[in-house]
This record gives C-alpha cells, structure tokens and sequence, in this order.
DNA sequence: CTCAGTCACTTGCATTTCGCAAGTTATAAT
DNA sequence: ATTATAACTTGCGAAATGCAAGTGACTGAG
C-alpha cells in the first residue's frame, strides 16, 4: 500500500496530501495571493496599480506573490517598455480559470459581510 | 466623502477594505482554516478525527482555528457527553454556505493538480 | 485501589513568515 | 543638476506557525 503524496518511483507528488483543497491552499492559501489575482481579473497590470489597492499590500508582499504566482503559472510577465525596463503582469488560462471560485467568495461573503461590494473593473490604459 | 470601511459614525466597518473577497480572506486566509471546513463538510466532528487527517494539523493550530471559526459564527461546539466533559464541532448555515466555494476550489484543483482527488465522506458513528 | 489509556485541549520554544519603512537602479523630464 | 517615476530590494521587529511535550478529568482492567 503506498501512502498518500506516496507513488510508486518512491517521491512525493503532493506537499501535504492528495486533497485538491489542500493543493490550492498551497499556492493561494494566504490574505493576499487572492488579492493579486483579483485585481488581476478586474484588470490591473502594474505595480502602482496593485499598491493602489484599498487594502494596501506591502511591495515586498506584491513581489513575493507575484513571483510566486508567476512560478506557479498562474501569471505571466512580460515587458511593456524597454529603457528604463518595465514589467507588466496578466494572468495566464490556468489564472482565469479560478474566476469561478472569486465568484463562489463573492457570493458567499456579500450575503455574510453586509455592506462589502464587487470591486468595479479598472479602465484600461 | 468617505473612505473605504468607513462610515458616518466614525467607526471603521471593514479591516482592510469593503472589498468581499478581502473579508473573506480576512476569517478563511490561511493554509489551514479551510481543510478544518473541509473535514467538517465530510462529517468529521471531534478532535482526534481532525488531527487524524492526512495533512497532519497541530493541536494548537486546530484549537485556534475551531475558536476563531466558532467566533466567527461558521462552527458551533456542543458537549455530546458529560464527565468527562467532551465536545464535539459542527457546521452552522453560515458554514455550511461555503459548500459551493469548496466546490469550486476542488473543480479548479482536480484540473490543475494531476492526480488529486476529493475525499471521501466519513463514515458516521 | 492503582495504573495505564483516552480525549480535548494547553504550553514552551525554535523557526518561518509578515509588515512597515527605507533604500536602490535606471531613466525621463524640467 | 535636480526632481520625479516605476519596479523592485533590504533590514528588522512583530506575529504566526510547527513540533513536542504536558495537563486534567475521567474510564476500565487487573
């Protein structure tokens, strides 16, 4: 019998355990990953753009989680202008993919913290 | 004009934001609040049935995480025997609400995680 | 009666992560 | 030359985490 995260070659596939759950919470199990990914969806691309949020993530934070989302393939990044080089951040299919659990939280947390409110999409540039 | 989580009385609302996915975070964000739910959803009810699962949660962290979780109205704890006084964990609505989130979590999470898979309900006694 | 066992926790302590402030680098604008 | 901007990085104190061990109130076996 081989034990959970256990397979035959003899190294671990998962962290933690074989949950889904336990996998997600991994990568996105923090108070800011989701955050990042949020404002993502709502079209945010840039540094200031995330720092600008209300609730204030620090930059070590951001770039932390970024790099991290990055590894993860959930956000991909990639220049927008050279001299001086700056990055702009879009999330990839797998990061869109994860739309549908905002949209669970939505739910569930407008009908258990009365008075919070989906955040509008930002204008482009 | 006011400004995010305040309001005419002066005192603040949200902790971070107005944003609901923030005040989500703000009770569930962290890598084990969540797998608590998880088990709670599968019928699990008492200590050692939480502590036995395969991510291996400390005693510390479960005791933490069950208080916060009965403060924060998703879990209620009621003795099922006296002398010795012994208690046991269930969901309220509030918590049993979040069915769909871990829903979507484990839609997103058997897709991207190769090899994952949902447990099963235990059994009861 | 004594002693090992069970259950639901609590405590101590070392390690890791977080959060704030400040600093860095490259370049454009004035 | 000086100031401003954008995307980070660094230092460090504070808080959260993880592990091991301990506690208290019993129950059941011998």
């Amino acid at each position: 019998m081989l034990g959970d995260g256990e397979q035959l070659g003899g190294k671990m596939k998962f962290k933690r355990s074989s949950c889904p759950i336990t996998n997600v919470l991994d990568t996105l199990g923090d108070k800011w990953t989701l955050l990042v990914i949020r404002d993502l969806v709502l079209g945010k691309r840039r540094y200031q753009e995330f720092t600008s949020s209300p609730e204030r993530i620090a930059s070590n934070i951001l770039a932390d989680r970024l790099k991290k989302l990055e590894t993860a393939g959930l956000v991909t990044r990639r220049p927008y202008q050279r001299s001086p080089a700056r990055y702009e951040y879009l999330l990839t299919e797998k990061g869109e993919g994860l739309k549908p659990v905002l949209e669970a939280i939505i739910v569930w947390g407008k009908k258990h913290y009365p008075g919070t409110k989906r955040f509008p999409r930002v204008e482009q540039r």
